[in-house]
DNA sequence: TTGATTTTTTAACAAATGATAAAGGAAAAG
DNA sequence: CTTTTCCTTTATCATTTGTTAAAAAATCAA
């Protein structure tokens, strides 16, 4: 039986949870690692899954008029899911790309949401981590809106410092809603 | 008693509740009317109060630069909250404002809290609320990522036809995230 | 209704960003 | 190490959007 300690010291932080409930989830979870480049989860299959970054790094992505564009990224310690097929069960027209060499914890979404009958506090635990996840997207949305492209980069580096050494600069400029070529722009003119 | 029709009718929808938890729920309800242009909430206070727009129309918005921004609007049988302050209970930098004379329902969120011990399918049902919601907001993410301005405001309209009946275009403008002599040019060219 | 206020449009110019192409660097593969 | 591929920068020009100001249109209040 796998310990998945990052995992739950990551949930007890959050919303702690009974030890049955532990148990009970953490049966359910499953560890795996995954080279850099690999899809975790490709485009065109529902999100069945909700990943845990254990070590490495990950991004969401979609393509646009044939462009690839980065949604979000997830660094060690956080979750990553593709929320929009999650909650509506429609395929998802997003993958999840790894950038580094990861170690990932996997939980299985239908068997997480099952547990919620039995177990109440799982299920508010993740009630707690996606309205933390909303009010992040609500913040992001204020940024996408009035900020100018440079105010964004910006404050993306002040919020991840580390991103610019373990991103390639394409697709912190498609999450910037910019072209590659205006964020160089950008960065040569600070 | 209030009866709430509208508002339970708008649950059922999403997710139905035994009598006893609507009860309970009806119980922390209260309706009230407003006139047009009046706040529901102001900036500057902790949210503390979900809206159901009953009849009427509203809006989120908060100042940017001195700019009054829209960041949504709420029609009859829809939700209303300033949810970055309602989950982080920090006061929030967003008002609620009416566009027109309104029937509204509130719900007190420490209350409607509070009721979710007790009341497994109302934590459930808003948690189906809220994911929706979610959802929403991501897919707004993209629109604001990747399309044009253009795009957006047909985009808007398509979903909302009567928004241009009901909505003054100052704050449609903000909302699609450009000035409002931008969004004027827009429609001239079309 | 009339006058005042607010909203919307138009115009001219400035600034930011996109598109394309080409060159320079860095990283990966053999 | 060398070659190939991918990533990043630079340059040029076109397009979009912002800014400011003023006029036109619509709405509101006395």
């Amino acid at each position: 039986m796998e310990e998945h300690t990052g995992l739950f010291k990551f949930f007890d932080g959050i919303h702690p949870i009974s030890a049955k409930s532990k148990e009970a989830l953490r049966k359910i979870c499953f560890e795996l690692a995954m080279p850099k480049g690999k899809d975790l989860q490709s485009i065109g299959h529902t999100c069945k899954t909700i990943y845990y970054v254990e070590k490495g790094l990950a991004r969401t992505y979609y393509y646009k008029d044939g462009n690839d564009i980065t949604e979000s990224f997830a660094f060690e310690n956080s979750l990553i899911a593709r929320v929009e097929s999650l909650f509506t069960g429609n395929p998802s027209k997003k993958g999840i790309q790894l950038l580094e060499d990861s170690i990932l914890i996997g939980i299985p979404s239908p068997e997480l949401f099952n547990l919620y009958d039995q177990h109440h506090d799982i299920e508010r635990l993740f009630r707690r981590i996606f309205e933390s996840a909303y009010v992040e997207t609500i913040n992001r949305i204020e940024s996408l809106q009035f900020h100018t492209a440079e105010e964004r980069y910006k404050d993306l580096l002040s919020t991840s410092p580390n991103l610019l050494q373990r991103v390639p600069l394409k697709h912190i400029a498609s999450y910037l809603g910019i072209t590659q070529v205006s964020l160089s722009r950008i960065r040569a003119q600070i």
